[in-house]
Order: structure tokens, then sequence, then C-alpha cells
DNA sequence: AAATTAAAAGAGTTTAATATCTTTTAATGG
DNA sequence: CCATTAAAAGATATTAAACTCTTTTAATTT
């Protein structure tokens, strides 16, 4: 459903929430052992995060990564687009470039819906709402 | 959403059942111009197709793959498994292994619906439904 | 100001997906 | 039964995703 960059993405993005109450900052070692990513990709894909500012970075002693009020209303979606791009958005399910609302392809109308509802749930789910539901303890981050 | 072969695939799968009304067969490179899909990639894929008893195929002089009445009713689910297998089916969104309706990820109910919608779409239609929406003029395969 | 810390940046490697090419096998027609 | 055709099989090449390592930059602490 989503490139490996993503989850770890979407991981990283919920561990941080969770560490980051009061300001915490999160060093990329906590968040790769706390979300069984490989430590140095992970990193890579903080720098694209902190770049395109869906999380916070601070640099030497204490620094770390941290998520405000505000980030917590970062979107599945946000975190999707700009990890994986916008093909879930706008891609033909089989990959024809002429496929479209005019000239759609067999498979378009099913997979319309299913996209449609996709994309609704992504849109309105956020780091804070995830954030909410570990805090309930009913939910699960870690793997082992 | 699908892997490039898995889109071959399907691509492939709807072009045979077009061309193969009254036992036609439908040769390689007919199949590749056809999708716009790459000969000899799409070659393989369906050997593999043809070796999961998804299509039928002949050797030798008018040879070439072709479906019966009964292929018809493939789901694109079916092709799906074949090529890309079942992850869609078991695996978690965020790559959990741990995660389960027991001890599900913070994304697993959200996710849950979703898979649930598009696992029952590609339950639900067949080769034989695509064939016939292009039948019917209002929907096409061709890229140009 | 110097030493230390940790992210940013850049470069490199590995692996898996995608794609191509060649050889073999099996069917058909002459 | 020989030549031809086309898929099956196998081997190879390319590309992109996944992952690692090293150097640089910017903070902080002493």
């Amino acid at each position: 459903m989503f490139s490996k960059s993503c989850e770890y993405a979407i991981k990283a993005m919920i561990f941080i929430a969770q560490k980051s109450k009061d300001e915490a900052r999160v060093g990329i070692k906590e968040i790769a052992k706390g979300t069984d990513s490989p430590e140095h990709f992970v990193a890579k894909i903080m720098q694209d995060l902190s770049r395109r500012k869906l999380v916070h970075s601070v640099k030497g002693p204490n620094g770390g990564f941290y998520m405000d009020h505000f980030d917590l209303k970062t979107s599945l979606a946000d975190i999707v687009k700009a990890i994986d791009g916008d093909s879930i958005y706008k891609d033909c399910v089989l990959g024809l470039k002429a496929c479209s609302e005019k000239n759609p392809c067999p498979v378009h109308n099913e997979f319309k819906e299913i996209k449609k509802n996709l994309i609704m749930m992504i849109e309105d789910n956020t780091i804070g709402d995830f954030n909410e539901k570990l805090d309930s303890g009913k939910f699960f981050l870690r793997n082992k």
C-alpha cells in the first residue's frame, strides 16, 4: 500500500508525538529503536519530514526531533504525500496515462470508490488522533 | 497500489479476454502492443499466469494465449494474489508483524475498513465483468 | 573559545523490481 | 519427419528502492 519509507515515516511521526509531551526531544537512535526501523535510513526520512516542516528539529546536545501542538494536526495524507507523492491521488490503478473520468479504464469506477474512501480516511486522521489511541493503552506501536 | 507486474498482468488478462472470443489465440507481441507493456517482461508474467492456470496457452504455429468461458470468472483478486501475493490480505499497513486484532497498531482499525472494501471489490469483480465493460464501448484499455 | 553532541548533507552500497536477451521445448503445417 | 512457429525456461542487465557510512553544520555545555 505504501513504501517502506512511508511506513517508517508514519511510525516515526507517531513515536515522536508520543515522546514529545512538553517539548521533549527525541533522537534518531531512540526513534529507530522505538519503531524497529533502520537507524540511518530513518535519519534520511526524518531529514525529509523536517525540511517539509512536518516535525521540528534541533541540533546539538539535548537536540532531536519534536512536535508541537500544531504538528499534531498533521494528517496521514500529509505524510504520505511528503514521502510517496500524490500518485494515490492521481494515477490510474492500471498505470494508464490516458485514463480519466471521460476516458475511463475498465477498472476505473471500481477503484474510484476505494480510492475516495482511502483518501478521505488519510485526510481525516491526524497524528494527534493516533497519539490519543496509543495513550488509551489499547493500541500498540512496538513490534515485540 | 499494485506492482507494475500486477498492472501488466491485469491488463494482459483483460486484453486476452477481449481477443479470445471463439477460442482465438493471442501472441505475446500482440498482448505487449495492445497493453503498452514491455514485450519480454509481459512474457515472463504470462508464464506465471499460465503456470497458475489463469489462462491457457498453446505453443507452435497459431499458438498463443486464450481464455475459455470458465477463465472469465477469474477475479481481480485471483490475479493480484498470483502476482503480488496475499500481502494486502495479511500484512499490517505499518509493517508491524505483531499487529493483529488483539494487538492492533494505531492505524489498524482505520485501514481495516479500507482493506475490507478493497478486498471485497477485487473478489467480486471478474475479468468477464471488465470484458463486458470494454464491449460497451464506454471504457478503454489502450493508452493513446 | 573549545569540546561535545546530534541533526543535515552527501556519497556509497545492497537488494529487489523491472526489463531484456538467448536457448530450449512443444506444437503445427507442409 | 523436417521446418517453422511461439511459448517456456533460463540467464543477464538495468533501475529504483532500501539501507549504510562518512563528513559537515549547527547547536549546547563547560
